[in-house]
RNA sequence: GGGCUCGUAGCCUAGCACGGAUUAAGGUGUCAGCCUUCGGAGCUGAAGAUCGAGGGUUCAAAUCCCUCCGGGCCCGCCA
């Protein structure tokens, strides 16, 4: 489906630039004649990469867009009726839409990420919601009609309102105005956002819309949107975690120029990764078991890849990165469990009233004090959406308790007492780190 | 052009919202140790940073304010 999307934009996009070529020659504008030129190019090059790549999808693709003398009428077309609810169109595109949602599905099943609920965004088209909003909106003094399409003028209710300080915005910041619909009258996707963001307060107190960092404009006038139809109380709480989008070596990600990575390439990539670590360090264990465990420490390295760092830094996609099972700390993190596990399977005991005043020793009492903090460091980390948080707190308990699992004998040590207390602490780091790695996603084992 | 965002040892990152116990923390890499103890995907130690630059506020700035530099993003009848 992706090598479809990628060839087929590729060959529209060469099309409507050769079009822009023409209409300029005719013009003679030299200045847009030499951008379309340079865009050709770059499109030509991304053409002969992708040919190359995949001969025959090029090839078939290429026979069946040119029977279209003008493919970009056609897909407005096909969008025009697929808001109108044509029972043509809304079969065609639900079908193509179901596969690539079977495949995202499939996709997130492999690391365990599973779905409350999906909505159509047309569904808010098909029914009132989206015209709802576009009447509110219009009724209000924020929004003017420039040639038959409606803008809506953002700047003019943050400064009849006052919303400056509110947003954050420094005094120099005029926002931009935003158009709420094409002049065939279908809908854009902002204006179907505003309808969607409202319904989901209808479920919730507070909408998180986690997108991408380039859409932090796009994000902003919805906001203000809201607060223009007098649903301040939504704006107030509705957040953008933004993130930053990742990088590769040489030239950044796009789906449309062939330019990119596949989430189920670095998972499968992982765990055979992972699977040569396994081999290397125990090639004793079954079969079975190497794919087992190969399974969640790849996987759990890719999760903690994710969740480790803060998402509004740029990154840069390496393989190295990725899969360097030495930085990546979930694999050290789960040996670590899997190590208190150990010491816990060995005691065969549960002690019921350890004498925990005897755990004087530095280490110990850090420990402790680590375990104490566990709820405090989970409430900020939601409190200000910093995921790494947990992240981090499970690294520095598994760095303490190696150091103390060194220094510290726990089954041996030197009175019953003792040992019966540190068992209990052993098990109380056991369980946090457990639930630690638990929720950032990732599996704590028992053995690996 | 305007706006937003990021800039911390060779590399990757934490700390910045709430300025002070920070002699700026961790990882990786480099170097030196631990292979007689509960799992070595481990532990101990060394070297490595004028916190992008410059001003300002303050008794005190990586943290707050201003200017500048560098990377990324946005300013569409795309999403």
């Amino acid at each position: 489906m992706g090598k479809i999307y990628t060839v087929t934009s590729c060959i529209v996009e060469i099309n409507r630039l050769k079009r822009i070529r023409e209409a300029a020659t005719l013009a003679h504008a030299a200045d847009d004649l030499v951008k379309a030129n340079k865009e050709i190019d770059e499109w030509m090059s991304i053409a002969a990469e992708l040919k190359g790549k995949y001969p025959v999808l090029f090839e078939a693709l290429t026979s069946q867009i040119s029977q279209d003398e003008n493919p970009e009428e056609e897909i407005k077309r096909l969008n025009c009726a697929y808001e109108n609810g044509e029972p043509n169109a809304k079969q065609l595109i639900r079908e193509v839409s179901d596969l690539c949602l079977e495949g995202f599905r499939e996709t997130m099943k492999r690391v365990a990420v599973t779905y409350d609920s999906w909505d159509w965004e047309s569904d808010f088209v098909w029914s009132t919601q989206v015209n709802d909003v576009l009447a509110k909106l219009k009724s209000s003094p924020f929004v003017n009609s420039e040639k038959g399409v409606f803008a809506f003028d953002a700047e003019k209710v943050v400064q009849t309102l006052d919303l400056k300080g509110k947003l954050g915005l420094s005094e120099n910041n005029e926002v931009p105005p935003l158009t709420l619909g094409r002049a065939d009258g279908t809908t854009l996707y902002i204006t179907r956002d505003i309808a969607y963001t409202l319904w989901k307060f209808k479920h919730a107190k507070k909408v998180i819309n986690v997108i991408g960092m380039e859409q932090s404009l796009a994000q902003l006038q919805l906001k203000i949107a809201l607060y223009a139809m007098g649903c301040s109380e939504y704006a107030e709480n509705l957040v953008h975690f933004a993130y930053n989008l990742v990088t590769l070596p040489g030239y950044k990600m796009s789906s449309r120029r062939g330019h990119y990575i596949t989430f189920d390439d670095v998972l499968t990539e992982a765990v055979q990764r992972a699977y040569e670590e396994v081999t290397k360090r125990s090639p004793l264990l079954s079969e079975e078991e190497k794919r087992k465990i190969a399974d969640f420490v790849g996987l759990g390295a890719v999760r903690y890849a994710l969740v480790d760092v803060d998402p509004s830094k740029p990154v840069m996609f390496t393989w190295e990165r990725v899969l360097n099972f030495e930085t990546n700390s979930a694999p050290y993190v789960q040996y670590t469990h899997a190590r208190a596990c150990s010491i816990l399977r060995k005691a065969e005991r549960e002690p019921e009233t350890p004498a925990f005043e005897l755990l004087t020793e530095k280490l110990e009492r850090e420990l402790i004090m680590n375990l104490a903090g566990f709820p405090d460091m989970f409430i900020e980390a939601t409190e200000y959406y910093k995921p790494n948080m947990i992240a981090d707190y499970a690294n520095v308990l598994a760095d303490k308790f190696n150091t103390f699992y060194n220094a510290l004998p726990v089954i041996k040590a030197d009175s019953q007492e003792l040992s019966d207390a540190r068992i209990a602490l052993t098990r109380a780091i056991q369980i946090v780190m457990h639930n630690a790695l638990n929720l950032i996603g990732v599996v704590a084992p028992e053995k690996m």
